[in-house]
DNA sequence: CGCCTTTGACCTGCGC
DNA sequence: GCGCAGGTCAAAGGCG
């Protein structure tokens, strides 16, 4: 590891040793104050230098125990699990509500399991395995592609991952219920809620085939969150980083300027569509909305816009319908909270009209300025209650984030152009990337998204059922699960193992800041 | 040649 | 049922 050399040499330690002894022996030295000063001076420094070594020993050491730990929490997982599909397929006629009880058990075993680096396979499963055949063959019919699902299938197994998995072991009956018996087709959620596998980074982890439920799932048949952000940018599109495709365009009513949309081509089977639109009040404001969550790994420079907006999805789902009720954590002294909006002014603005579609929508507003000095942590310490300009959708709730800063004049989320050739230098040497001062945002992912009662980004549940639900308020859905975001986060981000291994995992992304200017100028020059 | 944008046609949901 | 608006499709053409 780097860190070895660098602990040994101790700041060039040896180097300055011989200084002093330089030092020692001028005593008849006219200049003997000066010297000594100095001398005073470069042993503060050495100080410093150690104590700065002692603190990298000990982030070290810690992140080789919690790796210890993970590691041994995965190892017995596995065996559980496969203990688990031996009883099943030895046939013995085991009730298969004894092996999802068994199944069940197993999951609770661990609370809260963090995730780092590359990921494998996930080492719990969230839904029963019959659910995940039922859906890998949904999948399939959907698509009539199996090698797809082979692609999905790897490409969800790689990629960084900063996840953790989240069992409710307060109810014993963790799927959403669906009352079939409601004429109305209104979708009954039980307070039971169970808060699903999750990942990371901004895309659907993972080993448990259920990227594609997006797709499949009856929250997913009701009107998909969506998260709006506004930006000033010159350029036509915002670069977050993700590779797009335009399908289309509209004039949309009430703004001369055209509405575009996009989705996601990283993927052949992403789901994820962006909408991109200037407003109409301020030309130089763009507005981005994204919908729905990628199935695929993402470049390290999108994992940003990803995380940011997954929380923020998330957030929407979770506590927007709340009408006092605010949650909030403190991760080593990161600040996060989540505001009802029930108070929010309804929206003037023609932006604002993108939300009168009947998609619940959460706005980051980045327009506005800041004084802080410290952008990283204002853009932080700004998940905060709305201010003036916050958007709510007429029908659906909505949520505005504020994460703006005096730096971004012009938007780049990425560094990482839309070109073929960009992406695929950003997959190769991803060391050199440029991460956006909002690459920091990956930690709101964290504080909201993981924390989401339906995951992913927008919604989620396990139970596979599929419902003509069309009709079905999300309100029903946020109303029911309204209270529970604020304990669960305040639960899992006081969790000592958890605020360690998220602060080492956060310094160790935080410290791989690199400047790519050049492609970012030139991803700018490129646009008109 | 492959990928992208453009753009008119078409589909769908919603309000009246 | 009709009209409107949002959203998507797909053919055509451009670009590297």
């Amino acid at each position: 590891m780097e860190n070895d050399d660098f602990l040994k040499s101790g700041h060039g330690g040896e180097e300055r040793h011989a200084e002093m002894r330089k030092l020692d022996a001028s005593h008849d030295d006219p200049h003997l104050d000066i010297i000594r000063s100095k001398l005073d001076s470069i042993k503060v420094e050495m100080e410093e230098a150690k104590e700065e070594n002692r603190r990298l020993k000990s982030s070290l050491s810690r992140i080789k125990k919690e790796f210890e730990v993970l590691q041994t929490q995965y190892n017995q997982l596995t065996v559980q699990h496969e203990n688990l599909n031996k009883f099943s397929t030895k046939g013995h006629h085991q009730d298969k509500n004894e092996d999802e009880e068994k199944e069940r058990i197993s999951e609770r075993d661990e609370l809260v399991l963090l995730s780092l680096g590359t990921r494998l396979k996930s080492p719990v499963p969230s839904v029963s395995v019959t659910n995940k055949e039922e859906k890998t063959k949904d999948f399939m019919d959907e698509t009539g592609d199996e090698k797809n699902i082979d692609e999905h299938k790897r490409s969800g197994y790689q990629g960084l991952s900063l996840g953790f998995e989240y069992k409710d072991l307060s109810y014993p009956t963790e799927k959403f219920e669906i009352d079939h018996n409601q004429a109305n087709k209104s979708l009954l959620v039980s307070n039971k809620t169970l808060i699903p596998s999750e990942n990371s980074f901004g895309f659907k982890n993972d080993g448990d085939d259920h990227e594609d439920e997006e797709e499949l799932l009856p929250q997913n048949l009701v009107k998909k969150a969506r998260v709006s952000v506004r930006s000033r940018c010159e350029t036509t599109t915002m670069n977050d980083g993700c590779q797009w495709r335009k399908y289309g365009q509209k004039i949309a009513k009430g703004n001369p300027c055209p509405r575009a949309y996009y989705r996601c081509t990283i993927a052949p089977s992403c789901p994820v569509r962006k909408q991109v639109q200037r407003c109409s009040e301020d030309m130089s404001i763009l507005i981005s909305t994204y919908e729905g969550t990628h199935n695929h790994p993402l470049p390290l420079s999108a994992t940003a816009m990803a995380s940011a907006t997954s929380a923020a999805a998330s957030m929407l789902l979770s506590g927007a319908s709340s009408s006092s009720s605010a949650a909030a954590a403190d991760l080593h002294g990161l600040n996060f909270s989540l505001s009802g909006n029930s108070n929010i002014p309804k929206p003037k603005s023609p932006f604002l009209q993108t939300s009168s579609s009947g998609h619940p929508t959460v706005t980051l507003d980045l327009t506005t300025s800041s004084s802080s000095q410290q952008p990283f942590l204002s853009t932080l310490n700004r998940f905060s209650a709305p201010p003036s300009n916050v958007s709510r959708s007429n029908s659906y709730p909505s949520t505005n984030l504020n994460f703006s800063n005096s730096t971004n004049t012009v938007m780049n989320w990425g560094g990482v152009g839309n070109r073929n050739e960009q992406y695929r230098a950003a997959y190769s040497n991803i060391s050199t990337l440029q991460q956006s001062p909002y690459q920091h945002m990956i930690q709101t992912r964290i504080a909201g998204s993981s924390l989401d009662p339906f995951g992913r980004s927008s919604s989620y549940s396990p139970h596979p059922t599929q419902t003509n639900l069309d009709h079905v308020g999300i309100k029903s859905i946020t109303h029911q699960v309204q209270y529970l975001p604020a304990e669960t986060i305040k639960a899992i981000t006081t969790n000592p193992n958890f605020q360690s291994a998220l602060a080492t995992a956060l310094s160790s992304i935080m410290g791989t800041d690199v400047k790519m200017d050049n492609v970012t100028r030139n991803e700018a020059e490129k646009s008109p």
